[in-house]
DNA sequence: GAAAAAAGTTAACGCTGATTACATATAACC
DNA sequence: GGTTATATGTAATCAGCGTTAACTTTTTTC
């Protein structure tokens, strides 16, 4: 069994709110984002689908707490190999961005959930600052490489950084590009592209 | 009225196929997508909710016709763009480029629609060819620019060219990028991104 | 041990996409 | 021109969805 569901004769399930996250992931990642329900959620780990209510204020909340949780989730992964690429004296961007197509491609459905806003709650906190902190990621990935001089936002190249990434991840996730193909041909492939964009992150504009 | 609706007396709406796809557009660039079901869609035309399965086999399909109206539609624009660039002596893929970001930003329920796997029907042969032609389109946009060694596929740079747009798009529309600020300073903010990107275009890598 | 709070249940409501059986308008045919 | 066939509509209904309200059970607290 994936994980915790409720003891048989047990009225109380024990911890349905994180029980629920699980439950999100196991069907999201197993069936798609679309095959997730509050109600197949609740049947999954025993429960009525009443139940969710008591833990999160609505569906939107259960998934904005679920993308938050995904954000973070990446966001360490490009972390470390970020630093294991500073500490092997090879490209940190390079890692970095390669890192955010990588976790598009094997957790597609929790990439998915981070950029839908019908389904999330863009004002929430945790959401907020998971989020930022992936974008602080990429844009500090090079921070060697180029310099920056708006702290602020985000510049040109910066910019051109993160769009190139999700672009690509979006572009294979949902869109035509790689399919067919095996998932290190995808890497190579994004590879290829982050190779191609090398030239632009050098140069000053 | 937006368009036409049912005559007051008439038992035949007269043209329900298209009309479907007209509500289908007026409810998405209103209210967002989410807000389209095929009740709602029914309504809005002064039809019982059952007639639309006459002239669509479901919901998807309906979608799926829509979002290769509305692929022919940015490929259309983006022609444009690009040969009235030509003419100009301008950079074909700048304009190309600039116009895939436009219009995800000025109907950005379309957009994001053609990109929804769970909503629409990939194998159909219209929208098929309708996202066929986007991308070539996006690639061509810079036939001058690069060289294309590899017909079949993408090159790494007309991945990266498709990525970085593409990528831009969906961070404006359904990320955080460029957030309040208004229609003409996003468009100089893509504009700067396809300037920081033009180094990695001349070069052959 | 009683009272309060937390965490569950059941039953319902209005919405959705979809199906079935039926009704009617238009077109085709002889 | 009337008959028939087909296209196109309606009404009723179903299962599944998120959500709520009223109620019950368990746990915590004093």
């Amino acid at each position: 069994m994936p994980f915790r569901r409720k003891n048989q004769n047990a009225y109380h399930h024990g911890d349905l709110a994180s029980g629920l996250l699980q439950a999100v992931e196991e069907l999201a990642t197993k069936f798609g984002l679309e095959a997730v329900s509050l109600r197949a959620c609740a049947k999954l780990l025993g429960v009525s689908p009443a139940a969710a209510f008591k833990h999160y204020a609505d569906k939107r909340a259960l998934l904005t707490a679920f993308a938050a949780k995904a954000l973070g989730q990446m966001a360490e992964t490009m972390e470390e190999r970020g630093a294991k690429a500073q500490s092997d004296g090879s490209d940190p961007f390079f890692a970095v961005g390669l890192a955010y197509v990588e976790f598009a491609l094997q957790k597609a459905a929790m990439f998915q959930l981070m950029w839908r806003r019908d389904l999330i709650n863009e004002t929430d906190a945790a959401f907020l600052s998971a989020r930022d902190r992936l974008s602080a990621l990429l844009a500090s990935g090079f921070a060697e490489t180029i310099e920056d001089e708006d702290p602020e936002g985000l510049s040109a190249q910066e910019l051109l950084a993160w769009s190139s990434v999700h672009g690509l991840a979006n572009l294979m996730v949902e869109g035509p590009v790689g399919r067919g193909l095996k998932f290190e041909d995808k890497i190579d492939l994004a590879s290829d592209m982050l190779c191609a964009l090398t030239p632009a992150l050098g140069a000053q504009a």
